[in-house]
DNA sequence: GTCTATAGGGGGATAGAC
DNA sequence: GTCTATCCCCCTATAGAC
């Protein structure tokens, strides 16, 4: 592979200003000045402003998917683990880079939309596994589906940091997943007093 | 107050504009091929595109809380109106014209975060007064927090929605808010248990 | 592989006639 | 109150020298 830097920091720029402000507001000219590049080095790497936030969204959720795979492949219960999940540190005010694109227009073209997907489904399955794996233990009610549990947790850390943006306060986000820890956490004694 | 038919039609096309594509991605042009009215007569109605859509952001708000409140002041137990308020149909694919605003830049103005943010206190609001109840009756555990419920479950909304959105399919919609009914069921159910 | 220069089009808004 | 005509600027991209 060809050593480009310019192409290294036009990426880099991307990245960032993806997260900062998303694809539409995002200018050729903006990923430009970040990254001390000009027209023809982006255009050159790139066919389009769409081409290599494709590429940098690709690159992002790789990484990601990656350390949530790593996340969920620790040892411990796996009531636990979902537990550890939700409790991580976020920085929920800036909110998810994903889940901003999908509002955007641009998240029709396969380029954007693959990444954000891979994302999704990441967390969705490693979520399902474990819930599983928990309600065969008898660590969580009969009553409860894992898959549609999994939509749910994937949902509040979504909805979390949509809320945490909108006031500009971490809290929000914590209140989110402390509510849904409390219930959990009920559902889980209920069930392990019917198993004893 | 003088009619004014475009001044009208021009909200009523920004209504819509605002949820279709969100407030960068709508230009005045757009909004006024929709209402059939040219730039002289938004500019007489209105200082600025910001302010055109600044006012209509507060008439939907409006409109929308007083929905909500009238909804929250029906007869019945308070968790059985809780539950009745996840299970309200939502456009979920087309998302949350309120939550797709707060990753805008725009957001930072005072017009759009007053009214984004008066649909959430609402729900919220009402969300922890019905929590606050149901604990009371005893049909939630002393463990559970009503406010930071509330937040979880206004989280789940507005992340049930970007879902919706990223898959364009209601039924993640539908997964998420039942996945997290099942589980309030099941905190429910154990405070009975505790009480009797 | 990176640069400078430039193009075509649309964004947000204003002026002034009617 | 509504219209037409027009302005300036930035968005995305291309051309072609180095």
């Amino acid at each position: 592979m060809a050593r480009s830097p310019k192409r290294e920091k036009l990426l880099e720029a991307t990245k960032e200003l993806l997260w900062e402000v998303g694809f539409e507001a995002m200018s050729p000219r903006d990923i430009q000045e970040r990254s001390a590049a000009r027209p023809g080095s982006l255009y050159h790497h790139f066919s389009s402003k769409l081409a290599l936030a494709g590429e940098a969204m690709r690159e992002i959720a790789e990484q990601d998917v990656a350390r949530i795979n790593a996340f969920f492949a620790e040892e411990g219960p796996p009531l636990e683990i979902v537990q550890r999940y939700l409790e991580l540190k976020r920085d929920s005010v800036r909110g998810c880079r994903f889940g901003r694109l999908v509002n955007e227009a641009s998240i029709q073209h396969d380029e954007l939309r693959g990444p954000v997907n891979a994302f999704f489904n990441a967390i969705r399955e490693n979520l399902t596994l474990k819930l599983k794996q928990a309600k065969e233990e008898g660590a969580l009610p009969a009553t409860v589906s894992p898959e549609a549990l999994a939509v749910s947790l994937l949902a509040l850390i979504q909805g979390g940091a949509v809320l945490a943006r909108a006031y500009q306060d971490e809290t929000l986000y914590e209140q989110a997943t402390q509510g849904a820890l409390a219930l959990l956490r009920e559902a889980a004694d209920k069930a392990h007093e019917q198993a004893s």
